[in-house]
DNA sequence: TTGTAAGCGTTATCAA
DNA sequence: TTGATAACGCTTACAA
């Protein structure tokens, strides 16, 4: 009776060869303690001549765990999320994890759709930004008991892990710093108003002009969406239309994310106008290439890569059961000095 | 005789509810022509109360298909690839696939790792930036008959797809210009020497040179690894130490990557030296924010969505088995004309 | 149009 | 220490 080859090798087709029964192939090919080392070596030895790699869909729905970790982002077109997703492969890497990685363009409806599809692929855990801190779909995440850390807002139910960074602190710590350098009216470029960080930089920039007793100016508040050229086109019209701000003159812009921030050097360049000469930028995040813009880009630093490495950490613990508590871990970002901001004298 | 919940809802469930046999609910799941349009609404509406959602493990055991594609990368911290992800992505999520993201940091073994973890999980296609072209790991795939495409890379095997950016033209079109603008010492700056875009992009700087009848002088090519640091350390140290270079006078670097770029500006601020009255300056790839330094960098234009979404498109089509011929698509680049080079007169 | 039953490649349980 | 057998949740002949 010959055994020819099958198309993939597999775990039966190893057994005959070497003829044991599939279930000792099994056990050595996992190192189970129950396995003679003799035959182990044997198995190991026959698997290796004949190519044999492992069905990890199999594999996966029999045992439960497919030692894949989903990623969900808002927005991977935001360099923001660059160094999170090298931290969080390169940690993924060391211990032979794979990464599924989404983008749901801050659209609940494909936020929802991606929590699905992960529990629908069996992810041992996902890594969520999610596009809003009471998001129903962090509910999905909750019911079905999956394992998950939230990145980038504090979402609002208790039984979820999250490596926040701060927002409401570089907010303040921006405003409070461009506060000392005698700014008064701060233009507030936020991001769009349903978003979880709008919120939380708002309350910080509100506080520090508290501190300041200056009082808020409505006008000087606008949502608008994170990117390059939304930063520039919207401060184009405003450059045109000073009504758009009350007729405020303000003297400096602080920026939700740094992306607006370049729109904002984009719109200098071609209005002609100086930064910081006539408007003082800080920014956020400390995104790649800031500090080589020119005047290199004062902003506040996110550490980005910790919060990937500490979402991995969290979410391996919790996966191998060692440590079931909820982590909710606060990053603060720091402010970086550089040169757009100028000193009002 | 009650029939309770199970921990996860599944189609046997669905068929208990329902009053049917399992075979009816895949069938009015996948919206199979056999099934009746009535107790396939019936079905639709019990699965969706149920929160139910496919076990898409055993759906890929079985049915061989996973609608997952595999994207590995060479370096995930290079910008470059950003882009390219992300029009990959945006494509795949129109046809409900999903991504899995991996980094082979230019080691061949960790590609090899990383190729055998695609074909474990039994993607549909892969898309691959190949440490190296003629790498043994392709021939892994072919084998295996797993559809793929290399990008950034021409492979030595006939029998795959690729969808390449010429970095022959790129260092081609690059030197012309810099000679053009009177530059007859050009200092190229290349990545690892065993990088197969090295080798690409020496051919185009080697043969531009030729064509202006200008003898290369070997002591100005150089190989070293593609990050900031990287750029910036070694120039420093040309700059220090000019027999490096042969103690030849340079007046414009040619770099495989815009990050070497940046590092020579960072150089530039740190040593105080001016880009381009000093040196000029051209890069690759046109990554994100080098049209904001100071001065723009002149840089040739890599067409990374594109890359992404043709990559996306040949697999696709040769998932649905509608086209069996292996694509072979070489994209130019283009240069763009900013800050960085001056002009010798 | 529907149901029965086998099977995808593993692992887990139990008995030998 | 090993093997037989069932099961994970789905699809797919084939029969009804």
């Amino acid at each position: 009776m010959s055994s020819k080859k099958p198309k993939k090798v597999n775990i039966k087709y190893i057994a005959k060869i070497a003829g044991v029964s599939p279930s000792t192939v099994s056990r050595a090919l996992r190192d189970d303690p129950n396995a003679n080392k003799e035959t182990k070596k044997r198995i190991l030895k026959i698997a290796e001549e004949l190519d044999y790699y492992p069905n990890l869909l199999a594999k996966g729905l029999r045992s439960k765990r497919t030692k894949t970790i989903g990623v969900i982002l808002n927005d991977l077109k935001n360099p923001l999320y660059y160094d999170t997703i090298k931290a969080i492969e390169d940690k993924l890497n060391e211990v032979d994890y794979t990464m599924i990685l989404c983008d749901s363009n801050y659209s609940q409806e494909m936020e929802r759709k991606n929590i699905i599809t992960m529990l629908s692929k069996g992810v041992d855990g996902v890594i969520l930004s999610p596009v809003n801190a009471k998001s129903e779909n962090i509910k999905i995440i909750i019911e079905n008991n999956l394992k998950a850390v939230c990145i980038d807002a504090v979402p609002n139910y208790k039984n979820i892990n999250y490596v926040y960074v701060n927002h409401e602190i570089a907010s303040f710590v921006a405003t409070e710093y461009l506060i000392k350098n005698k700014h008064q009216h701060i233009l507030l470029l936020n991001g769009p108003y349903q978003l979880s960080s709008s919120k939380a930089f708002l309350k910080g920039y509100l506080k520090a002009l508290k501190k300041y007793s200056i009082k808020p100016n409505r006008a000087l508040i606008k949502y608008i969406d994170l990117s390059i050229e939304s930063g520039c086109e919207f401060f184009k019209k405003i450059y045109q239309d000073r009504k758009i701000v009350g007729n405020i003159n303000f003297t400096s812009i602080l920026c939700l994310s740094d992306l607006l921030a370049i729109g904002i050097y984009k719109a200098s360049h071609e209005l002609g106008f100086s930064i910081p000469n006539n408007y003082s930028v800080i920014g956020y995040d400390n995104i790649f290439a800031t500090e080589y813009l020119s005047p290199p880009l004062t902003t506040v630093h996110a550490p980005k890569i910790r919060v990937g490495k500490y979402s991995v950490d969290i979410l391996l613990e919790q996966i191998e059961g060692k440590d079931t508590e909820f982590k909710k871990i606060d990053l603060e970002p720091r402010l970086v000095e550089r040169g757009s901001v100028k000193k009002i004298s």
